[in-house]
DNA sequence: AGTATGACATAGC
DNA sequence: AGCTATGCCATAC
């Protein structure tokens, strides 16, 4: 970390309203760049604590699969607990509670 | 210090 | 419409 493509990442995974999800593109595009994806998931590997990063999905919709510990299941819980709905297919209602950004808010 | 791999996404075929 | 190939930066070996 120390890095300030992190703390660019940081900031805007923190930024994230509540009972709002986003998804590592839409993070990595409000940083400047579209293609930096994959970086904010290692930010994200490396996150620390009181970071929403469960609020943060994979293109699909879902959890990279890679939420330690926790597990999915603890997963839908906490997003469920934060007013945001599941479709039948496991995936968020990407429609409804897709964070667009800051101006979104 | 260089190579390989990764919590992804987009474009091309 | 689904799969392959490429891009980006950082971390790990």
């Amino acid at each position: 970390m120390a890095s300030e493509l992190y703390r660019s990442i940081y900031a805007v995974t923190a930024k994230i309203p509540y009972g709002r999800v986003t998804t590592y593109g839409q993070i990595a595009r409000l940083v400047g760049n579209p293609r930096l994806s994959r970086i904010v998931g290692c930010a994200m590997h490396a996150a620390p604590e009181g970071l929403p990063c469960h609020r943060v999905l994979n293109r699909r919709g879902e959890l990279c699969g890679a939420f330690e510990p926790l597990g999915k299941d603890t997963h839908r819980l906490l997003l469920e607990m934060e007013g945001v709905t599941f479709l039948p297919d496991g995936r968020v209602d990407m429609e409804r509670f897709l964070w667009y950004g800051p101006e979104d808010k």
